[in-house]
DNA sequence: AGGAATTTGTGCGTATGTATC
DNA sequence: AGATACATACGCACAAATTCC
């Protein structure tokens, strides 16, 4: 039995179109066809596209002005408890996108906390940028009790929507420890710093809706470059 | 010519709701009636009635659980952002106390943001521990129009103490900036690090309830001793 | 200046999917 | 397994704001 389980489609619409954004297709400030039109041409309602168009409102990507048109406003991408930490450019925002370099099942880290049972776990390396430029090289660690096999094309873009709708992991709560830290010994010839340099260090620890552990993470960031941002409080 | 132009119905059925969660005829806690009926009572579709549940989740009053139903969620005001930031020894944890330096009365430096209307500002600077260890530097500003006067004797312990009570300042809001920097050149001889070693690096811009800029500040901590932590989410 | 055309916002009703109890 | 309740999706009509002739 296959568990299909598409996501909503106002969903796949917005990220279709973060991702049109964010490659470049849709320049800044360049105005959308009418919601009409576009809706005929997707094959979905007006209401869809129009609650599409609100969530990728709601991440600072589009304005909206009634009676003149939606407008790419090129911004940081912005979503749930992730929203409040964040990788941002020295002079603030720029817009994240990700590189998975490999996907491994192995035994877990000695140094790792605790994040499930199992005795392995699926290490995901990623590579990560702001606007195009490498800034971080990210290490992500899933149970292996998750899934069995897990591939590179299993994770499109959004690595919490693979959580959520292909593991069935929600993240309701995350800490980081955020510090100074060397480089690792695989960062890839591609990367800016080598090996051993000083950089910016964040751990984090994820737990599902039960409170349980479930995802840990670690993240070297050029402090040259970019800046860890947590925000808390009202606005 | 008189323009009446009544405001959108969700957000007067949002507002109202508000008012009736505010005045506590809807406690913590209670569950709201299924959508339909809530409907059907206020003469509105179900559908515009959704959209102003949708608005009092984004504030934070209710929440919303598919196949469950619309909670009230009684959050007068989140009393401590500073819960979820903080300084803590490697292992987690640690007694925090500090020490005062100095207070002055200054031009406010050029690379630090805004933080109030006034041109000079209060200048506090602090030496911080965690079980008794010396973990962190760390340079407060206030606006120099909160007071004409600051004293070390009115620092004690708590800073957010004195501002709560001394300064009717209550912090709303805060966003930190991490990274990594060099320790400055007032590093005093007690320390165990020496200016210009790289160290962690905090910035934090506070607003107060008015979203205000209202307090700056600068910490910088040794990486070797310390962690910076910060928490999202539930439990 | 003004009015028509265009475009997004609001509101309604209904059918179906999915999670919870 | 069935009932309940919220989520998604569709389509339509009209209002409000903007733009353009």
């Amino acid at each position: 039995m296959v568990k299909t389980s598409a996501l909503p489609k106002y969903i796949q619409v917005s990220e279709m179109l973060i991702r049109e954004i964010a490659a470049g297709h849709l320049a800044d400030g360049a105005r959308l066809p009418p919601e009409r039109d576009m809706a005929e041409d997707l094959g979905v309602a007006v209401g869809t596209l129009r609650k599409a168009l609100a969530d990728i409102e709601a991440k600072g990507l589009l304005e909206r002005l009634q009676g003149s048109g939606n407008y790419v406003r090129h911004r940081p991408v912005v979503n749930s408890v992730y929203a409040f930490f964040r990788l941002e450019l020295l002079r603030g925002g720029g817009l994240p996108t990700a590189q998975v370099l490999s996907v491994d099942r192995l035994a877990k880290p000695a140094d790792a906390p605790d994040f499930g049972p199992d005795t392995q776990g699926h290490r995901i390396r990623r590579l990560r940028s702001l606007d195009g430029g490498l800034i971080a090289l990210e290490e992500i660690w899933l149970d292996g009790g998750q899934r069995n096999v897990i591939g590179p094309d299993d994770l499109s873009e959004s690595l919490y929507h693979f959580y959520r709708h292909q593991l069935g992991l929600v993240i309701a709560a995350v800490e980081d420890r955020i510090g100074v830290a060397a480089m690792p010994d695989w960062t890839p010839a591609a990367f800016h710093l080598r090996a051993g340099q000083t950089v910016g260090y964040v751990e984090r620890s994820s737990r599902n809706a039960a409170h349980e552990p479930a995802e840990f993470s670690r993240t070297w960031f050029d402090p040259a470059r970019a800046t860890y941002v947590s925000r808390m409080g009202k606005g």
